[in-house]
DNA sequence: GACCAGGTATTGC
DNA sequence: GCAATACATGGT
């Protein structure tokens, strides 16, 4: 580190970027292939790059405890990056605290085990809202397909050749039918829907993030195309309620194979979301023993 | 060629 | 209410 260098915990800021070191249960190849995220790829081993909040950024974790963002200043990673990769939060309490809740259950603590560098991305609310429609019967090959044929017909060109996730406003001026050539099938009217309503007004995202994690289900669900699944996947990785508990068909399996005497989500309170994506992406890599 | 994919809206009983 | 069924598309 030069002189210069300005050091705050365990995070340093030089011209360069910044260091973060002293990571724990942080591990980027587990963050960006469960599933939370369509827009990122591993250009080399331990190395993802992709698009967040309208910015090209490349994030690499060159030993366990140690991540590097090239090219990010100060006030960029406390305002975008901290809370985008949910470095504030404590997971090492989390975990201790779901350990606790599901002492000696065998699949929770493999499950755990196998996604202990998993964080819970704190990702763009419209993003989310859109991407998740966007996954509904679907497959993630073609969900990221999709989705980057939205951004390079509507989102803003950025530097290096990548384009920010196209706005609302810009999905919304270009129509249903122009939705449906990019190959979105059935859920162009979806998207069409959710885009028109929030550019018209008609669904405040800002005013989902600051409702209680049941009234803004409901608010998203509003939007046609959007259900209890879509609405708890965006609200879990876009608004930050860590509350939300999607239920999808790897969880269906998971808790009728794993939980036959129920699963309380409800009583997890914040810490119900992590619980469904550690039991997600341990079901979705082990279906054989699940 | 069926069948499936991080579901949802619609229909039929 | 709740169980089928259609929905676009692309990959096995």
């Amino acid at each position: 580190m030069t002189d210069s260098a300005k050091k705050a915990g365990n995070t340093v800021f030089t011209a360069d970027g910044v260091t973060v070191t002293g990571l724990e249960c942080f591990e980027l190849d587990r963050i960006f292939d469960c599933g939370q995220c369509f827009r990122f790829e591993r250009i080399r081993e331990h190395c993802w790059e992709g698009v967040a909040f309208g910015r090209a950024i490349r994030f690499h974790q060159p030993s366990p405890d140690t991540l590097l963002i090239p090219g990010v200043s100060e006030e960029e990673y406390r305002k975008i990056w901290r809370p985008y990769l949910s470095l504030d939060v404590d997971y090492n309490a989390k975990r201790r605290e779901l350990s606790a809740r599901f002492a000696g259950h065998p699949t929770m603590t493999a499950a755990m085990e196998f996604g202990k560098g998993i964080r819970i991305l704190r990702q763009d609310p419209w993003e989310t809202v859109c991407s998740f429609i966007v996954s509904q019967n679907n497959n993630i090959p073609r969900i990221k397909k999709i989705i980057r044929a939205l951004c390079e017909a509507y989102g803003e060109p950025l530097d290096g050749g990548q384009y920010a996730f196209p706005t609302p406003q810009s999905l919304a001026a270009a129509g249903r039918e122009a939705i449906f050539n990019l190959r979105t099938g059935f859920r162009a009217k979806y998207i069409y829907d959710a885009a028109s309503r929030v550019a018209d007004g008609r669904l405040n995202l800002a005013a989902v993030e600051a409702a209680d994690a049941s009234r803004a289900a409901e608010m998203l669900c509003e939007v046609s195309g959007i259900g209890p699944k879509v609405a708890a996947c965006a609200l879990l990785f876009g608004f930050g309620k860590t509350e939300a508990f999607p239920v999808d068909v790897w969880m269906k399996r998971s808790l009728e194979r794993h939980f036959p005497d129920g699963f309380d989500a409800a009583a997890l309170g914040p810490l119900a979301g992590l619980a469904q994506q550690y039991l997600f992406y341990y079901e979705r890599y082990h279906p054989e023993n699940g």
